[in-house]
DNA sequence: TTTCAACACGAAAACGTTATAGTCGGTTTT
DNA sequence: AAAACCGACTATAACGTTTTCGTGTTGAAA
């Protein structure tokens, strides 16, 4: 079995110097056409290439940006991966993923390989354990040593660095407001607890919906699920005897299974029940009744994160200021409200 | 801003030498407790962590895994690398992600970057582009460089390395055999076009149950749909008209598509057709009627998939023989098939 | 006093590149 | 014919490590 082939190797077997060699290859016009033809054309037949290692130890750039996020069996994430990775492929990057699962131990060691070499700068979604402990030191030790960092999504005001969230709270806003303009009068909401940045902001858009149409915030009919394994339970448990003609949740799953509560229970959606969730996923366009969602544009989100990173790798200057984009979330109306 | 230290910049300020510094921090016996303290505190101090690019020249190992893949955004293939990533991590492995996005080019150029030093060894399910070509030159070159390989879901015989496949016409034929059992006589297939090994293996399956039931193979009752964007109209223009009291998908978007056909002509599921997909995805579980499938185990798949690299990478001979570990699918019964 | 370990450290090579700065024989310039 | 130049190379350093092989200074044994 033939080995990667070296300048080294073809410099020895050419008896020429590795420099002439690295010269040759790269068509410099200081070596003589004859010897560039010859190292060519014996570099082709063994296909060299150089060595990417050794590259970016030289150039102390790894045209590589990493990645970090929580779970990777969900849709949104993956749909932010294909967008960083389109544009990170356009200009020129690869892209290296890195699961925290979560947890804030996995993320911290995630942070420390990506940060030692392997990769210009990152892009992250932090973990549901962090922002629970609210402990961001590593991500700002990071930044203190000089890795560009881009965050999304779940983002944490005190790490200053640039950002792309979606506008949340005004998704949310728009989504109750689709539903009080239907007339509704009674919307449940189904939160995740208030630690997840996003869930926070959720509850915060429905809020303000309803004290802007004179509709009272009434506590009872707001469920914050944690677990969201048993989240099917709780939300039947929740719905339950519930005099209710609109439910807005904060993602996919939550809104699905409150349907189906719904449905349990004897009310039709969306004739009794109007139903919106967050996030368009691959269930959302399936379901039946198909589900009037929040759309985020992750792939929007993942390429505008990897343009910011890569400008700022790229630019000369080491400009302090700092952005956080904000990219509009979209209303899709399908089956599950009543028209 | 201070950029990351180096070994070289603490021996400069602590006026010894690099090679000490780097057996301090190991603690070498070498070295007197004394220095070694200083050292190690004046690492600890500016949080010395040694370069991973460095290192990989150095051990000529990066102790990262590639994986390339045809799709993230794509439950199946996200489960097989959350499969992936649990194994790599456990024996101290990075993982970097590649997408081909079914592309024959980007896939070469995936190859290629992850094969030119960046990675010890990959883990990938080629492109359909790849398959329908039939051009494996790239992956058998890396190969014949010595870089280990693992294919995994849609593996190329001809390509000679360790593979993890599913049995997916042992699947196929056990979801068909369950119809046939129900007494169904009329099952439909809903397929992908034969160049997707997993599809032409899955018929296959179809195929095999049907005959070994003594019942007829009827080519109508088969459909192969090349573009799966326009599925849906596919589906529903083959499925008008036909008797049958069954249908198999072979992923669970046709499945999908093929209920909600279904409804669309009045018959009911799975009172009237019994309906089995295959993939266990989000959507099977959620919809209504939830989906019947053949699970494909993606997580093990995964897991087995690094096993075998790992231990490819870590065992001193060059060992030439390859294995295909091939793993039972199981058949989940939801409501979708009548009881 | 000489010899020899033991100790504590340093120098140098190596991993694979590239860029800068030589080198050397030959040709042009004046 | 000496000075300058040019073409075609080579040597070397550098990126950040680790490791092997020194090497100079002790203190003790002979």
């Amino acid at each position: 079995m033939k080995r990667k082939i070296t300048l080294k190797q073809i410099a020895k077997e050419l008896d020429v110097s590795v420099s002439t060699v690295s010269k040759a290859l790269k068509d410099s016009a200081e070596i003589s056409v004859d010897t560039k033809e010859k190292i060519k054309a014996f570099a082709k037949l063994y296909n060299y290439k150089p060595n990417n290692i050794a590259l970016s130890l030289k150039n102390r750039k790894t045209k590589t940006i990493g990645i970090i996020i929580p779970e990777i069996v969900h849709h949104f994430f993956t749909t932010v991966i294909r967008g960083i990775e389109h544009v990170a492929n356009e200009k020129g990057y690869n892209v290296i993923i890195c699961l925290s699962n979560n947890s804030f131990d996995k993320e911290v060691l995630n942070l420390e390989f990506l940060a030692n070499g392997s990769t210009d700068g990152f892009i992250m979604s932090v973990a549901k354990e962090t922002q629970q402990k609210e402990d961001y030191h590593h991500i700002k030790e990071v930044i203190s040593q000089g890795m560009p960092v881009v965050m999304f999504d779940r983002v944490i005001d005190e790490v200053i660095c640039d950002k792309v969230v979606i506008s949340d709270k005004h998704g949310a806003f728009e989504a109750v407001q689709y539903l009080i303009d239907l007339q509704c009068k009674k919307i449940a909401l189904i939160s995740t607890v208030d630690y997840v940045s996003v869930g926070k902001l959720r509850t915060a858009g429905y809020k303000e919906a309803l004290t802007t149409n004179d509709l009272e915030v009434n506590e009872d009919l707001i469920l914050k699920i944690e677990d969201v394994d048993h989240s099917q339970e709780k939300i039947e448990e929740f719905l339950k005897g519930k005099d209710i003609d609109a439910v807005f949740a904060v993602n996919e799953q939550f809104a699905v299974n409150a349907i189906k509560a719904l449905t349990k229970l004897g009310k039709k959606v969306p004739n009794d029940v109007s139903v919106i969730g967050f996030t368009d996923g691959v269930v959302s366009k399936s379901f039946i009744p198909s589900l009037s969602t929040v759309n985020q544009h992750g792939e929007d989100m993942g390429a505008k994160a990897a343009h910011l990173l890569i400008e700022r790798l790229e630019s000369e200057t080491e400009e302090q200021i700092f952005q956080t984009t904000v990219l509009d979330t979209s209303l899709i109306i399908r089956d599950s409200v009543k028209k």
